[in-house]
DNA sequence: CCAGTTCTTGACCGATCGGTCCATCATCAT
DNA sequence: ATGATGATGGACCGATCGGTCAAGAACTGG
């Protein structure tokens, strides 16, 4: 038919991620974007449009992969609690602080550009409930499992550990000491995870 | 002598990190520096010094106003505990949610430029270090009082305190609604300061 | 081989970026 | 009044921004 695509689109969009990731929106230029894929202008708007749209793409994609994750490594605990406190404490697991100081991409897109773009914005509310629901499932089989009290809402235990989670992210993005917050994504944990 | 300023210091600082604040840094323009403080660039910057350091400035005052105020709420509650949670439980204050919305100038500033700026890296750190150290004297007062178990070391509550509260401030960007926001960081609260 | 189609490259665009500079103006000490 | 001094406003700068477009390259179906 025509002349077929000379890149990988999976590995432009990894780049493209890992730049906006790391240098964030208005951060990154299209000729970083460029750079950093090694297309050209032409092949990179034909392919996915313009510079958000690129974003929103890459970010969506981040979300779900991310989400997929989640869901595997929640049901993959043979007890659920285990899973949660396993998702509190992942941004420490890097022990040279480079995981830690990235953050989360879906956080730091947030952060910039949620107050300004209400699309971000409303893909930010999306990605959040969703990740709450998810949390929510892991939380009522905890209960289940008698590793959480039964009489709360699910769904409020899940939003507290949430909110943790992305206060132990949003620690690590200050440059805090790894070591140190570890500990207190463990103690975040006992305190939401606890029996009583 | 000469010609004296014909803006109010104060005033012009104060438009100038709203506008920092709500837009980040990236997203304000030298045009928008002068369009909300009234100021010619000439003034802006024989007065303050290029972009940069005009952020660094308004950042600084921030902090330094910032903490000022917690420690005075700190230790204008009767009981330190209630300082304590009321600190986690501020950013829900505002019922229209704008106050959520817009953030930590500080939080904010961190996320967008920690990464890629290491003195705006090692100003957070240093930052955050000094709220922890603020809020650590009040855990051991809470101690003192008997409102906190006194087996743990008051630095590793209060960096789970600021952990929890910056969880809570960054869910209020996302769009979260304010009486379940303000739900959680009553969770937490009571999850942090318990007496046992 | 050719026609048709898609992809690729890079020149080019107007707008805007942060920043400099200077002519002019207002004030105060003399 | 006048000269020295600092504030002011805006013209101006080169660089870079995101985005467009056209000419040509590379491939496939005939």
């Amino acid at each position: 038919m025509a002349r077929p695509r000379q890149f990988d689109e999976k590995a432009v969009l990894t780049a493209v991620r890992d730049q906006f990731w790391t240098a964030g929106y208005a951060g990154t230029s299209l000729d970083d974007l460029l750079r950093v894929t090694g297309l050209g202008k032409g092949s990179l708007y034909a392919a996915f449009g313009d510079k958000r749209s690129l974003h929103r793409r890459v970010l969506g994609d981040y979300v779900e992969a991310t989400h997929a994750a989640l869901r595997a490594m929640l049901t993959a605990s043979p007890r659920a609690v285990d899973g949660l406190r396993r998702y509190l404490t992942a941004p420490t697991e890097d022990p040279t602080g480079a995981a830690a100081l990235r953050g989360c991409f879906l956080g730091n897109s947030t952060s910039e550009m949620a107050a300004a773009d209400t699309d971000m914005l409303a893909a930010a509310h999306r990605a959040f409930e969703e990740r709450t629901g998810i949390l929510a499932e892991a939380v009522a089989r905890a209960q289940h499992e008698g590793d959480l009290p039964t009489g709360t809402d699910p769904a409020e235990t899940a939003r507290a550990v949430v909110t943790a989670q992305q206060g132990v992210v949003f620690m690590g993005r200050t440059g805090m000491d790894v070591t140190a917050l570890r500990a207190v994504a463990e103690t975040l944990a006992d305190r939401i995870l606890s029996r009583v």
